[in-house]
DNA sequence: CGGTAAATGAAAACCACTTTCAATTATCAT
DNA sequence: ATGATAATTGAAAGTGGTTTTCATTTACCG
């Protein structure tokens, strides 16, 4: 539990005249939980339910919707058609994610790679390139190598 | 319009039973048109009503489903929320998007810059990566400087 | 505390897409 | 040609994630 980030964002939202009810401190402690990335709303509802029952789905996705907005969360889309969550900047700042086929395991990596590639696009294309969207997906070793041993 | 493309379509959908209907020739008609990208489900469905009112918006999906299974489109995905397709392979092979973000024009580029990038992940995470998706969004040339001119 | 505007929850709406099902039609055997 | 047959179609209903509506509740300020 990151107190530090769960602390700044009541102050953000104090600040910007929200009100801290206890269903958006149940959302923000989640997202400021050390194994809390890109959830969706659903499986950040089902994470919230054990502790207070007392929110709904419908308030999660507002709770995303304002903290997107406020700058505290992030919103990640992976090609599975669900919207994604994660805190703004994470521990690792912007990053890309590869994801096993398999098992659904998620690596994380920088994105010091693309910036050449844009840098060369933007000279071709005559863009001026704001952003961009990677996912990489694959097999990760472990299932690799339990396949293997199937053969 | 491209003529071998419908004719190796239509000779494809026969080898394999699939029967050739005046709807799906409209809708390979139309991907075998020069100006036909990366097309939604909608969009495909608007630009054959004009010269075929009878086509069915469901039909559309339902042609643009097959047409992928037997490999005649691909479906490609922006992270704008709709399915899209274009012909498999097309001019260019495989290739990523760039897309700007005041007017929609797109820009592709093929995907050797990538490949660099795959194999020091592979390295870096243990992955065997199989596939990768890349969309960049930006301004174009002439809407930055449409922008400017407004200043 | 008490007033007030913001926030919540349940239900309904949205929207892209898929499925169901009765009616139509391309294809093939005759 | 023609009729049988199974694939195909279109309209309407269903899905599933997300958003909106609206009456009720509640955090916050005075």
């Amino acid at each position: 539990m990151k107190a530090d980030c769960f602390d700044d964002a009541l102050r953000e939202l104090r600040e910007r005249g929200f009100k801290l009810t206890p269903q958006r401190r149940a959302v923000l402690e989640l997202f400021c939980s050390d194994g809390a990335r890109h959830l969706t709303a659903q499986q950040a509802h089902d994470a919230i339910r054990g502790r207070e029952p007392n929110v709904g789905l419908v308030t999660v996705y507002r709770c995303l919707e304002l903290f997107t907005n406020v700058g505290i969360l992030d919103k990640i889309k992976f090609n599975d058609g669900f919207d994604r969550y994660e805190l703004h900047g994470g521990a690792s700042g912007h990053h890309h994610h590869l994801v096993c086929t398999e098992c659904g395991h998620v690596v994380e990596f920088g994105d010091c790679l693309i910036r050449s590639i844009e840098r060369k696009l933007e000279k071709m294309s005559g863009f001026c390139i704001e952003g961009h969207w990677l996912e990489l997906i694959g097999q990760c070793r472990e299932c690799r190598e339990r396949t293997e041993e199937d053969d």
